[in-house]
DNA sequence: GAGCGCCCTAAGCAAAACCTTAGGAAGATA
DNA sequence: TATCTTCCTAAGGTTTTGCTTAGGGCGCTC
């Protein structure tokens, strides 16, 4: 019985399911499948069965479950404690959307770390499930992002960021050719093929949410690395982008892009901060927080779109937890 | 981190010393040294430093082994929630003296799981010290020895068995020359060579305390696996046993030795059970002090004696009973 | 019933954990 | 100062973790 396998097993619970516990974790599925199967073997029961489509923990899954968060929430503890009495940075670790990590994320946190004195972030990427579930397992401190679907029940959450979504297509789009005023209508835009960074993915994102109102088919959805790499396929009129007003550069136009005169967009939508509930987060975790509302933050957030260099500070993908 | 690190890291903060620890858990010193180092290095602080004769925990090994200990006893509780379960035998683990282990352990504790369903029973020798240790560390569940040298605070103790020293020497021996009715003063015993189990080398023993009152040397006791050995010893002319009467065989005379009439002997003591204190133990736990409590019990305890096989049971380490 | 998504096992590999014996360093003790 | 105890590091071994890719089984959906 290791802490990992312990981690593993807590976060398939939570999750429903081994695929997306792999996902949360950055490694392969069997990897997960694997400690979870030493863990089985090691307490003599499955703990987790699948049923159906979704996966019912075992009645000693269920008594197992709570005692492997706490352990899995201990270990965090002990880490924090060691650094604390050290002197040694206070870790935050702070999971973004792609869109998120890609745009604003690095900067505000940076000035974060410099207007308060001995701490460290630690930034990753994750879906807004993902957030949900990592938050409750201490694997993570914050969250920035879109609403979650699942449950909120024990997290708070602040909004951090109002943006809105355009659409982008190559000037030489059939739909850019409209005249001058005229509006398209969304539906119109169902059946083209459509570019987005991961965020757009993420079932809660927004994005998503609009190309699931249309109906579009995962094969009609390219996935890029950033919402950069995707408007650069647009431009080699690969297809549409539902994009980030606040991520586009300035030159759109340079780059043979234009924006699409939609009836009803732009689409608003709002980015949220979340932590665990007021009493159970940490001090530094609150401060945050409280910096992501101030009017400085708030000030950098919008001055940062304007051409920043996307993906300076991006993490590779993950940051491992401990060890 | 791991839990074994983790573990090491609380036994060696409870027992004061890294030799002791490395005791306890039945491995080398430099083995629960590295474990030790390993811990270091992953938190980034020496947790625990010499301070003369002692160690002392740093700042941050403070706060650690407190998280550390609740952890250890998480993975025991997650284990026996597991096990609890699935319909397993629950499993006690159970410390003796290697007296106890040797003799009225078994069989008592064989007895135990016949009359009770669905126990799994684990012996294990410690010391004195060792046993609170383990029991505060939730890695025993019961302690059955004499009484610690060492705080008790936290600890349920009952009485569990009265028995009787006398010493023993081969019929040649020049203290076993004496006429009828003399007796010999123990004074008179203290520059003899003497012969013990491991028990005797146990502070809390009552062998220990008889052989420091008469400042024997260390050197002149040689430790045996067990009595019976220290007996083959003995009749071979090699020294005096201070030996637990009930131990004894009934035909001490055919192997050629004899009980010296020693003034004040024989000394009485009393064994001990132990466990956590009532609200922290298990219901098993508990159950089986009653039963060790029981007239049955103790009639059981009285009867073994006579000639049972000194160590057919004997773990090397740890024995296993199967209910 | 065919396809598909999800979970599992198998096999192979690198890294870490964990154990040992041998020997050095630092403090306590005499 | 000399010795002893205790802790640590070094070196070398085996076992366990933890990861990968490849492929099989099983239930759901169409």
């Amino acid at each position: 019985m290791t802490l990992t396998q312990l981690k593993v097993f807590v976060l398939v619970t939570r999750l429903g399911s081994v695929k997306a516990a792999a996902a949360t974790l950055g490694v392969s599925e069997p990897a997960v499948s694997q400690a979870l199967a030493a863990l089985r073997q090691h307490l003599g029961d499955p703990l987790i069965v699948r049923a159906g489509s979704a996966m019912q923990l075992t009645p000693a899954g269920q008594r197992v479950v709570g005692i492997a968060s706490q352990m899995v929430s201990l270990a965090v503890d002990a880490e924090q404690a060691a650094r604390a009495s050290t002197n040694a940075p206070e870790l935050l670790r702070v999971v973004a959307s792609s869109s998120i990590a890609d745009s604003i994320g690095p900067t505000v946190l940076h000035s974060f770390t410099t207007k308060m004195a001995n701490v460290e972030i630690n930034l990753g990427v994750a879906t807004a499930q993902q957030m949900t579930a990592l938050l409750h397992e201490r694997l993570a401190d914050v969250a920035l992002g879109p609403l979650p679907l699942s449950d909120t029940r024990g997290l708070a959450i602040q909004p951090l960021f109002r943006w809105r979504m355009v659409i982008v297509a190559d000037a030489t789009h059939r739909h850019a050719q409209y005249p001058e005023g005229h509006e398209i209508e969304i539906a119109d835009l169902a059946h083209e093929h459509w570019l987005t960074d991961p965020s757009g993915r993420d079932p809660a994102s927004a994005v998503a949410k609009m190309l699931h109102r249309l109906h579009v088919p995962d094969d009609a959805i390219s996935v890029f690395a950033n919402q950069d790499a995707a408007l650069a396929a647009a431009a080699r009129g690969e297809g549409l982008v539902p994009a980030i007003e606040h991520l586009l550069v300035a030159d759109l136009a340079a780059r043979g892009l234009i924006r699409l005169a939609v009836r009803g967009m732009p689409i608003e939508d709002m980015w949220q901060a979340m932590t665990l509930s007021a009493d159970r987060r940490s001090e530094m975790s609150a401060r945050l927080l409280r910096f992501l509302a101030s009017p400085d933050a708030l000030m950098e957030m919008h001055r940062t779109g304007s051409g920043v260099p996307a993906n300076r500070f991006r993490p590779p993908v993950y940051v491992t937890i401990w060890s």
